[in-house]
DNA sequence: ATCCGGACCTGGTCGC
DNA sequence: TGCGACCAGGTCCGGA
């Protein structure tokens, strides 16, 4: 966490909020822009003093309560994180931030294109699984999604990714959309923590077709398979060994 | 340069 | 009830 963060954010103004990949920004009416990630179990609580939410003083933090906003208007912004994973900084106007410069294309902006992906994955020998987690390849996936582009394309997940042909490689690009796109119009996947803006729970985890399901059928019309999970650097990896190959 | 394994953390669940 | 093993939605770093 930066040394000047007070400084920087007490009586600033946010003027937008962005995201870039997995990072959320949010701009200020002066100076930096303040930089969150959320890791793996992070969430940021709003509670709003009008409405009875503030149930402990502001100097008596919650476990695992790490940054406190407090705004003129009554409202109260908490980043909860237990395991720490996450990130909070300030993003200098201007700067090329480390945590943002190498990033990859949005996966759903225009710049993402299946020649665009072909030419990242030319020649490398790494996994395609490992590669989709490789956020300079393309940003703001991770393994639930990846998981999934996979097994909807048939593509095996220990398949060399320099090694997909040109039409195989045209429907990843194609089911990585069409996954996110289905995940964000489900709110999200609710695993444990994850809700959505709102409160509400996402509800994308009961449409998953491999991520989760070791030993149960796979889903996909006419397929016998069962689904497998194996790992890959340190990750759990689903997939169907009968029609991802 | 590329790839992989380990490290960073805490908490929940499961089997004994 | 207690305890250890294993698992978890992410990312960085160092060694081979």
């Amino acid at each position: 966490m930066p040394v000047d963060l007070v400084q920087v954010l007490t009586g600033a103004r946010v003027t937008a909020l962005r995201r870039r990949s997995k990072y959320i920004l949010a701009d200020l009416n002066r100076g930096p822009s303040l930089l969150l990630h959320l890791g793996m179990s992070g969430r940021v609580r709003i509670e709003d003093e009008r409405l009875g939410q503030f149930h402990h003083d502001a100097s008596i933090l919650p476990q695992h309560d790490h940054l406190v906003l407090t705004t003129d208007r009554g409202t109260r912004i908490t980043l909860n994180d237990a395991r720490r994973f996450g990130a909070v900084d300030l993003v200098r106007p201007g700067e090329a931030h480390p945590l943002l410069a190498a990033l990859g294309p949005e996966p759903l902006g225009d710049d993402f294109t299946p020649d665009r992906l072909a030419r990242a994955l030319a020649g490398r020998a790494l996994p395609v699984k490992a590669a989709l987690l490789d956020q300079r390849i393309v940003a703001g996936l991770g393994n639930i999604y990846v998981c999934e582009a996979l097994h909807r394309a048939g593509i095996h997940p220990r398949r060399a990714a320099g090694r997909i042909g040109r039409d195989r490689l045209a429907r990843l690009h194609a089911q990585i959309r069409a996954v996110l796109t289905e995940a964000i119009a489900a709110g999200g996947s609710s695993l444990r923590d994850h809700r959505q803006a709102s409160g509400e729970l996402g509800y994308f985890q009961h449409s998953f077709q491999a991520y989760g399901r070791e030993g149960k059928p796979c889903l996909r019309p006419g397929c016998t398979g069962t689904i497998r999970r194996i790992v890959q650097s340190g990750r759990s990896t689903w997939y169907c060994p009968v029609c991802q190959r």
